[in-house]
DNA sequence: GAGTGGTCTAGACCACCTT
DNA sequence: AGGTGGTCTAGACCACTCA
């Protein structure tokens, strides 16, 4: 289908940018470039189709876009591996989904601490703007490449000596474990964004790579606000998928 | 907290093209420019800038990238509206969410025919390649911007005069009021995707605009397959939440 | 240190939208 | 007809990665 609809009217010659585009494409979509492959260098591109680098630079762009390509940050172009299924109404936690499907997790702590609430977590948390939270940053990949940055707030009342435990697996067991907390009620909320700044940065990609932002309220069954996790993935990396019961 | 995670380290000087996309981000913010409102032209911010054309753009393509002004292929620059919430979950149609979130909801439609089942959907239908289907081709608009364009598959076994109907407002309602079908579950998956070609030019922007592929396929209580729909969206448009119960 | 992508310049012509 | 964004060229220097 989405070749169906996207890929209609091929013939006109169109702009040089897309011919390049169609033909890294077709080199992916045929093997000839591998998951995981280094395209040539822009430069080498240059030399092989005759436009300038701007150009060449643009069907990457697109290609990028599309989810075909990424980039790791001056090193160069590769192909993107098939992204992972993500379930929010199975949710099972980043560490068993993505070894459900043949492939290796990992999380890696980048800091933890205490921060004060700004208006809108205090919002969330229904605290007073400035009470202390914790906060834990972690970066968690897929296949040994990066997939995602996210930071959690955790309210101290809740999890007292959070920061003291191993947080490197999944924290719902942590807090479900340790804490005797029940999460009874999951709020997902999801929009692409631009990968920017410390998000950029932390994932090895390019300010203003695409991403996706997926934002998680975990309540008890007192609706406390167990977690609130706000992950941004590299839009090549996840698929979403919902499936739903009509109510009768 | 996206402006805490993203906005962090403002400091450092950085390239031009961020420091534009800054000022240009605040002042819609503040309101100096307002929804809807049109941005300089590109030559007029390369005179206020005194950088070079290209670089301006860099600076709109990376608040494109945000979500915050979308582009009138070959007419400007415009400060994006705010984006109405999806809940697949809740699936009450295009019309009546829209509608319930206080904006003007409009459909369009652009084609309808009868095609030859891909393999694609063939494996979806559960019939053989070539097998006659309906393919409804629609665009939807909010506020009058066109936000979405889709084509929908159909069964011609489950609704054999389709084609003759009104199919301007809610197929499911048609399906639902005129052919007794009842839709007990709801298949959606999402991703990022490039609105490029067909898709494109029908949405009224350039290709290679970044965008959002939502696939729904609406199941009867046999299992049977209703609906098999590809919607294309404007990613600033739309925004996916999910509220799941955790099952005991 | 060689090579890579990231940023930037200063032009140009075109197709298309707007008036 | 004039202005807009879309495409393209042919350079340049820089920060960074990698061997």
């Amino acid at each position: 289908m989405t070749e169906r609809m996207q890929n209609a009217a091929d013939a006109g010659p169109g702009p040089h940018y897309l011919a390049l585009r169609d033909h890294l494409a077709g080199e992916i979509a045929q093997g000839a470039l591998a998951v995981g492959a280094r395209l040539p260098s822009e430069r080498q591109l240059q030399l092989g189709s005759g436009a300038a680098r701007g150009t060449v630079r643009e069907a990457l762009f697109q290609l990028e876009a599309e989810g075909l390509i990424y980039r790791r940050d001056r090193s160069g172009w590769y192909v993107s591996p098939p992204p992972v299924v993500y379930d929010p109404t199975r949710w099972a936690g980043f560490m068993a989904y993505v070894a459900e499907q043949g492939r290796v997790p990992t999380t890696e702590t980048l800091g933890k601490q205490s921060v004060a609430a700004s208006a809108a977590d205090a919002a969330v948390f229904g605290c007073a703007i400035g009470t202390p939270l914790f906060a834990l940053d972690r970066r968690r990949a897929i296949d040994g490449r990066p997939v995602l940055v996210e930071r959690i707030l955790v309210d101290p009342v809740i999890a007292p000596d959070l920061l003291d435990e191993g947080l490197d697996g999944s924290l719902t067991a942590v807090l479900t474990g340790r804490y005797g907390v029940r999460v009874v009620r999951n709020h997902v909320e999801m929009r692409p964004c631009a990968l920017i700044k410390d998000v950029a940065r932390a994932l090895g990609v390019a300010s203003g790579t695409p991403g996706l932002l997926v934002v998680r309220r975990s309540f008890d069954a007192g609706d406390r606000i167990i977690e609130y996790d706000h992950e941004y993935w590299r839009h090549d990396a996840i698929r979403v998928l919902v499936e739903v019961r009509t109510r009768d």
